[in-house]
DNA sequence: CGACTTTTTGAAACGAGTCAAGTGCAGTGG
DNA sequence: CCACTGCACTTGACTCGTTTCAAAAAGTCG
């Protein structure tokens, strides 16, 4: 529950249109304002948890501005990522009554809720909202299929070939990739760890087939290398 | 298109009811029935493609009797099984237009079809129905999630004693576990070899944790050990 | 039974992990 | 402005688990 610290929310239904670039999920966005929703801002702090594992799932999420990662404990520590959520993205819709992984903000993140109540609701109504719903988690398992092929195949080149590529996609500005994670947290996305990571990018430098101005600013030089390589 | 091969297609609205153990799927099963969609049976022969990869979505699958691997090629023939559907299993449900892995018979199957408009039709009308998708694609994101933390974080011998669990809940009858897959469809399930798979299933049973008759049929003499093996 | 495929087992090689320094960078305070 | 401090990142040397390659054993089927 949020209520103990609701002087941090702020009512706004304005935010939606915000940073969220053309995508599948704008059809869910759009439906959050139609059926008049009461969607909410709320802001976490770096490393803050936003939803744990297995807790009941009270809320669905949109990133406005930051980066989230969701991921999947072992009870001795080792963690896999599932997924990064940028801008735009919906993360935390449930078909079930509780979360399945456990989600924290990257840095400083900015993200608007909707009672998921109300958007079961909405999709009792109206067959759109459910079509919606069922694309966010069609998406979702779109990349989960493809993450298992990387996982299950993929040499440790290959996997931060990809990572490069798909954060490339889906956050370049001015082909720049301004990554909002640490080594650590992309060994735990593709299942590596941080050294091979570093390595791995280390070595795409000495290729000349990107650049860094600091460890997170990376400019993709050969972007063309770069799907050779992702195999 | 089956169309070429029409004289092999049986329509058969009562196959419904047969090896359906209870499932959040029975759910969808009943949708098929109750919204007198034309359901068809269809047999496979072992190894026989269902559908391909990028192959446009014309109907959905359940298993009636046998096994189906669902599937990823790199271009280079690594692979990685992402499912393994049995009797019961819904499959080849797709948001989108194309299907994103191939699906090939295991053992000789036989499946149910049912085309995939018919559904839509009904799910634009039903609200049940589209919550029926929706369930049996959260279904399928739940089983990636927990796979991506096996490929991303378990050993060997972690992901073997994690496999014949799933598969002592999905098929086990008296105690019995019949696999209907080779170790090579183990193996690109677990994202390891087949030789890495045999050694961990015979280092399994040198510690008595289970018996075999036939390298496929597997009895499991100690349930908790396993358990704990699989973290 | 004999031929083929699948599975097991062994030995060697390799890729990624582990452990341990060392470097660089951002924020803090003298 | 520049040392100081604390992380994040890089790099090196070594280890280890899994893969690779090869051959034998077991199982399947005509």
């Amino acid at each position: 529950m949020l209520s103990h610290s609701i002087a941090n929310i702020e009512t706004n239904t304005a935010f939606a249109k915000a940073r969220c670039p053309a995508r599948p999920v704008d059809q869910f966005v759009n439906v959050m304002g139609l059926a008049s929703l009461v969607a909410t801002a709320f802001r976490y702090q770096k490393d803050e948890e936003i939803f744990g594992e297995d807790e009941s799932t009270e809320y669905v999420y949109q990133v406005v501005r930051g980066a989230v990662r969701t991921y999947k404990l072992l009870s001795d520590g080792r963690r896999q990522i599932g997924s990064f959520h940028l801008p735009g993205d919906i993360f935390g819709l449930e078909y079930g009554p509780s979360h399945r992984l456990t989600a924290e903000a990257l840095v400083e993140t900015e993200v608007r809720l909707i009672q998921r109540r109300s958007l079961e609701n909405a999709a009792n109504v109206d067959v759109q909202v459910a079509r919606s719903l069922w694309n966010v988690t069609a998406g979702e398992l779109r990349h989960a299929e493809d993450h298992m092929l990387l996982l299950g195949c993929k040499t440790a080149m290959e996997r931060v070939a990809a990572f490069l590529l798909e954060m490339d996609r889906r956050l370049a500005a001015a082909s720049m990739v301004a990554l909002p994670m640490c080594r650590r947290d992309i060994g735990d996305y593709l299942g590596l760890t941080l050294e091979t990571v570093s390595r791995a990018l280390s070595q795409l430098h000495d290729q000349h087939v990107l650049d860094f101005s600091g460890a997170r600013q990376i400019v993709i030089r050969n972007r063309q290398r770069l799907r050779d390589i992702s195999a």
